[in-house]
DNA sequence: CTTAGGG
DNA sequence: CCCTAAG
């Protein structure tokens, strides 16, 4: 029985999202082959290997996918192809072959009771044939094979004594104890290494031999019946270069590494793909691989561990009863975790060591994110879709929500956090820089610049970004800055003022100036508001400037002049000192101007009545604010009428003969 | 990039 | 104020 599976090779342990993502949509889509992501297309060996699949067998898929992208199906890689499935299986409630979709969370949480036994049974009997087809290559391999089975020590020892003793009540619940033996050993050990190296063998010499002898014992006791080819390797007896023999029948290619703790991990790790890893073992000789007859450690394994595997197993398939599908997606997240390292194989047992180390913290880290992703989604699932980028491992830096700052430390104005973000599972600290200023202002700023043109390309950047930053311009900076900034304010309020006057001199908004003028932001020096970090959590806007009068008078004007709507104009014109103050800010502060001058309207006629501290904004502003917005039919419907009478007539003409 | 609107 | 969708 063969099974052709689609192993998702991630160079960067991410796996979590990026594997949901795939299965969600880029596999459907017959292009997925070219996915960041490599995938590998490999051949679940009867014995629940994965073997790599040929070139032919490659086509053949490939040919699939663009007809037929159901045939395929993708499990997280652990290399252990049993595990996977089993786990894959039993998560996404279909058999086999089934489509991607059929990964979906829905699909997983949907799972039930029936759907598990159902599986479960499908199970029982894929791992029987397998048990079966392993039997018969375990029979017929020829010595020099180079799928060799072979058992390091330290891994049965080490591997399978855990698993409580949960077993027989698992056991008794499922009838998974066929499976157990090979099926979820690998789920169980895997201590977390490369095992997509596998994949990487070139076609593996031993294919199974359909009709070969058959050999004794049914697998389906929970005892392994291999027990006639107990016995192992103990690679720690092997030198240098056996282990190096032992690496390429392993991997199917040649490594340098000449660390013994390192190859033998290694061997051990790809070996232990195997499903029946602790029953079956061979030691090398002269390039050739003996069974060699050997029981310690590892013959007590035989009946324990597969009941411990088991327990692996179900716990699996007990997470699918609780029809969760995060934790079952941790259970592939560890099972794929192997794979980041893959392909740098010359790594030395301290990198690897370390690797094994870091991806014991992938495991979890992912999963936690995961999960909240999860919760959130389902949360918000039931309103819109949540945009496609979200799913993706690597999101976009700009989403703070996501951010987790692990580490922060100031760098000139900006602000160097590392985020402890779990890209795709790696858990690896990605640094990320954002600025403390967003970047509006540039455009003003470089303009100043033209205005002396002192500009170097050193100054001009410095300038910039300070700016940038905060427009903390005022103190500590050099003269070149101090120079800059200083030259943003002053043409400007000048204009504008002069402008003002002309235009209206007569009006109220006339006397309002006298107001105006104080406390006109003249000086850009006196706000530098920016970053208030306000202890625990006070002020809010980071960049936040209030809006003096003048501001708003200009604002009134311009849309008066020009418009609403026309922020950029506006901004151009009669904003053209105020470095900050975006269009944006303009269109807000309108909107804001428009909501009180049409909130407030009943309660004060032509007084300033203002409350106290909070609504600077003097009455006849207010009006004017009214006045335009009707005359631009920017009113909301109600309201309009009572205003314009009061006050309204002489202005808006005025208005409208003076501007246009 | 600008505009418009929601948060 | 910030962000984002649109044009």
């Amino acid at each position: 029985m063969e099974i052709v599976v689609e192993v998702e090779v991630s160079n960067e342990g991410k796996f979590d999202e990026t594997g949901l993502e795939k299965s969600n949509s880029a596999i459907s889509s017959p292009k997925h082959v070219a996915d960041p992501v490599v995938y590998k297309l490999v051949r679940v060996e009867g014995d629940g290997r994965l073997v790599p699949a040929t070139d032919d067998e490659l086509m053949e898929v490939e040919g699939l996918l663009e007809n037929e992208n159901r045939e395929t199906h993708i499990i997280a890689d652990t290399g252990q192809a049993l595990g996977s499935i089993s786990n894959e299986v039993s998560s996404s409630g279909m058999p086999q072959l089934e489509s991607s979709e059929g990964l979906s969370q829905s699909e997983n949480t949907e799972a039930d009771a029936g759907k598990l036994s159902a599986r479960l049974e499908y199970i029982e009997e894929m791992l029987h044939k397998v048990k079966h087809e392993e039997r018969l290559r375990l029979a017929c391999r020829s010595p020099d094979h180079s799928s060799a089975y072979m058992n390091v020590d330290s891994h049965c020892s080490k591997q399978h004594d855990k698993l409580p003793g949960i077993d027989e009540k698992l056991q008794s619940q499922i009838h998974l104890q066929e499976m157990a033996p090979c099926g979820t050993q690998s789920l169980s050990d895997n201590p977390v290494t490369q095992s997509g190296s596998v994949g990487e063998r070139s076609k593996p010499l031993d294919e199974p031999i359909e009709g070969g002898s058959s050999t004794s014992a049914g697998c389906t006791s929970s005892k392994p019946d291999f027990s006639k080819l107990k016995g192992e390797v103990c690679l720690d007896n092997l030198s240098i270069k056996e282990l190096h023999e032992v690496f390429k029948a392993t991997f199917g290619r040649d490594t340098t590494v000449k660390d013994k703790q390192w190859l033998k991990r290694r061997i051990a790790m790809g070996l232990t793909n195997s499903c029946d890893v602790s029953t079956t073992t061979f030691v090398i000789k002269d390039n050739k691989l003996v069974k060699k007859g050997n029981e310690d450690s590892c013959n007590n394994m035989n009946g324990a561990s597969s009941k411990r595997h088991l327990t692996v197993g179900v716990e699996n398939c007990q997470d699918l009863l609780n029809s969760h599908s995060s934790q079952i997606d941790e259970h592939r997240i560890t099972a794929g975790l192997g794979l980041g390292k893959d392909g740098l194989e010359n790594n030395y047992a301290s990198e690897d060591l370390a690797a094994e180390q870091r991806a014991a913290k992938r495991v979890r880290k992912p999963t936690k994110r995961y999960i909240e992703e999860l919760e959130a989604d389902s949360k918000e699932s039931s309103g819109r879709l949540i945009s496609p980028a979200k799913n993706i491992g690597i999101r976009p830096l700009g989403s703070k929500s996501h951010d987790r700052p692990a580490t922060n430390s100031s760098l000139d104005g900006r602000t160097v956090i590392t985020r402890l973000d779990s890209l795709g599972g790696s858990g690896i600290q990605i640094p990320c820089v954002y600025r403390v200023r967003r970047s509006r202002p540039r455009k003003n700023v470089m303009a100043l610049l033209r205005f002396h043109h002192s500009g170097m390309g050193m100054t001009a950047t410095f300038v910039k970004k300070g700016l940038d930053e905060h427009s903390s311009q005022m103190d500590s900076s050099s003269g070149n800055k101090d120079l800059e900034t200083r030259s943003t304010p002053e043409p400007a309020p000048q204009q504008s003022v002069g402008e003002l006057k002309k235009e209206r001199p007569s009006t109220e908004l006339g006397q309002t100036m006298g107001l105006q003028r104080v406390d006109p932001p003249g000086d850009s020096s006196d706000d530098n508001v920016a970053t208030v970090p306000t202890a625990k959590g006070g002020t809010r806007r980071k960049h936040h400037r209030a809006w003096t009068l003048s501001e708003v008078m200009k604002l009134v004007e311009g849309v008066s002049k020009y418009g609403a709507g026309r922020w950029s104009e506006i901004k151009r014109l009669a904003f053209a000192s105020y470095s900050y103050r975006t269009s944006v800010d303009l269109k807000d502060k309108w909107r804001n101007l428009l909501k009180a001058s049409f909130a407030q309207t009943p309660m004060d006629k032509g007084v300033n009545s203002r409350k106290h501290p909070s609504m600077p904004i003097p009455a006849a502003i207010l009006l004017r604010v009214r006045e335009l917005a009707e005359m631009q039919a920017q009113v909301p419907p109600n309201l309009s009428a009572s205003k314009q009478a009061a006050c309204g007539g002489r202005s808006v003409n005025e208005t409208k003969s003076g501007y246009l």
